[in-house]
RNA sequence: GCGGGUGUAACUCAAUGGUAGAGUACCUGCCUUCCAAGCAGGCAACGUGGGUUCGAUUCCCAUCACCCGCUCCA
């Protein structure tokens, strides 16, 4: 499937535009026009029925987007994600600053005080040590090429996040992967999480962040979650809401936007059953993507070997689905262990454990954490529904969404704007709207470019009002993927959508 | 952030150093037909900012956005 027709697609028929277009657009933000909206809030609303409504072991949440920064001390999000990285032109290497590490050797100024001084310098990643040793070789060949001086007693030791360091010996240092002498940036502050201030003074003390993630809100939750007494472990805590990062790179379409919206669970359980609930959850989620659609030939779950994994985490996966552009994540389920409410104890000062009355312990609960993309999800959604086909030898282009994610369920058309049709068609449409069913009326040019039209849009049903129904009181549906048509009462039509709406009854079997 | 490419109407494209054409879509009529293209009319564009030039959509520079590759992705 090619991507830009996709693209292409969304923006004529109104699911994703640029955002601020008008102005050229900004790097790495999209909004949601009308039927987008329609399917990004169904797709959040099916995550929300499957995981919360319909569920006895889990509630809802919805904290604020600007939390005090301490919880983005006690997260890791300040110290670990802010920091200077410095980049390497020649090999494209990125390293952290304050992980690579320059040794300088002053060669020549000891003797000739007047002569122009030179230096050595050698780089690496870890401390002095580390640098030294695995520069052994290059310090040796230094020595004898430096035949006649005297190889310098002492050494600078300059870790690179260091400003201090000199523009003409910052020339010298090497990159600590390629080699390269005079390669390597200056270090740059990548802060991935978007600073604000709260309040009309813009100071230090009033310094805020957007959260990169939902999560935190709900760690930070916890106690008071516990504390009015209606859960019980284990259980789960699931918000949906907008997140922020300040990505390097946003790519792919709405892939990776610096706005975005997650769907996000941390699931809280005794630590002997976390185990048990990784699995439980890892299994679940999969399902719930195969059960809106998504083909599971294109799906993967992906577990994280040691070398991927987060230090605190026991057990990572992705679910990664195979986009256009490549097999990318929608989704990680983490095993957190207890990391996240033990950092916040320690943080916050406040006993966040949770007495258990069966057992008589009292422990810190460990945590899965499903946390899934709401715009990922709806983008894999339309890459899945997209569609390019052909119905009585015409070339088509279809979006076949799950009928619980589809923006419009039904269309509701008269078959010629005259004999009463339209008035019939509109009270449908009414009557559907009345049972919250999102109905579309069209009356508008030949029928088949009608059906075409909803084809597009991705509405599973459309509705035709005909001569005969004046004298019969039916109507036909026609089912959007096999374009076959079946006549129904007029009075019982509501019904009829709903229950193919709803999976209770398929459109092929009468 | 680096390298390469692209930028003309809502969409897909065309042409041009002398202020731009088409198809689709959309709107208004007529037609009344169950799978997009019947007739007539209409709306509508050179991403932004500089520069060269008598004159720039065209050439140059910058910038922004998008695409591809690398990098990054807690």
């Amino acid at each position: 499937m090619d991507m830009d027709k996709l693209v292409s697609l969304c923006k004529r028929r109104g699911f994703i535009f640029p955002s601020s277009e008008i102005y050229g657009g900004i790097n790495g933000f999209w909004d949601y026009g009308p039927l987008g909206v329609e399917l990004k809030r169904n797709v959040k609303d099916a995550w929300w029925h499957d995981h919360i409504t319909s569920r006895d072991d889990m509630v809802g949440l919805d904290c604020s987007i600007i939390m005090n920064p301490k919880v983005w001390e006690a997260s890791g999000h300040l110290g670990g994600f802010s920091d200077p990285m410095i980049d390497c032109r020649a090999c494209k290497g990125r390293f952290r600053a304050d992980q690579a590490t320059a040794v300088v050797f002053a060669l020549g100024s000891a003797d000739d005080p007047s002569s122009k001084p030179r230096f050595f310098v050698v780089c690496g990643i870890g401390d002095r040590d580390d640098v030294l040793k695995a520069n052994e070789k290059a310090i040796e060949k230094a020595k004898k090429a430096n035949k006649g001086a005297a190889w310098p007693e002492t050494s600078e030791t300059i870790r690179l996040d260091d400003a201090a360091i000199a523009d003409d010996r910052y020339a010298l240092v090497p990159c600590p992967a390629c080699g390269q002498a005079g390669t390597i940036t200056r270090p740059r502050s990548f802060n991935l999480m978007f600073k604000t201030y709260v309040g009309a003074l813009e100071d230090d003390s009033s310094v805020a962040y957007l959260r990169p993630e939902t999560a935190q809100g709900i760690f930070a939750n916890f106690k008071n979650v516990v504390d009015t007494g209606r859960v019980k472990l284990p259980f789960g805590i699931a918000q949906v809401g907008k997140s922020f990062r300040n990505e390097i790179n946003p790519r792919n379409f709405t892939f990776r936007s610096r706005e975005f919206e997650q769907m996000e669970i941390e699931f809280f359980c005794r630590p002997d059953e976390a185990q048990e609930w990784y699995q439980y959850w890892r299994d679940y989620r999969f399902k719930w993507y195969t059960g809106l659609g998504l083909r599971s030939d294109r799906l993967r779950l992906r577990d994280h070997d040691s070398a991927e994994l987060a230090f605190y985490s026991t057990a990572t996966a992705d679910i990664e689905y195979a986009f256009p552009f490549g097999v990318s994540e929608l989704e990680g389920i983490a095993h957190r262990g207890d990391y996240d409410l033990s950092r916040h104890q320690q943080f916050s000062g406040k006993d966040l454990s949770y007495f258990d009355e069966e057992r008589k312990e009292r422990f810190i609960p460990h945590v899965i954490e499903p946390s899934a993309g709401a715009d990922r999800a709806a983008l894999a959604f339309l890459c899945e529904a997209f569609v390019e086909d052909e119905v009585g030898g015409e070339p088509r282009t279809v979006l076949k969404f799950h009928p619980r994610l589809a923006p419009i369920k039904a269309a509701v058309f008269p078959l010629v704007k005259r004999d009463g049709m339209p008035e019939i068609a509109q009270k449908i449409v009414a009557d559907l709207k009345r049972k919250k069913i999102n109905a579309f009326y069209d009356e508008k040019g030949a029928i088949g470019r009608r059906y075409r039209r909803q084809d597009e849009a991705g509405t599973p049903f459309c509705v035709t009002v005909d001569g005969q129904t004046l004298v019969d009181g039916a109507v036909t549906i026609r089912d959007r993927d096999s374009c076959e048509q079946r006549r129904v009462a007029v009075d019982s039509i509501v019904r009829a959508i709903d229950d193919l709406v709803e999976g209770v009854e398929t459109f092929s079997k009468d």
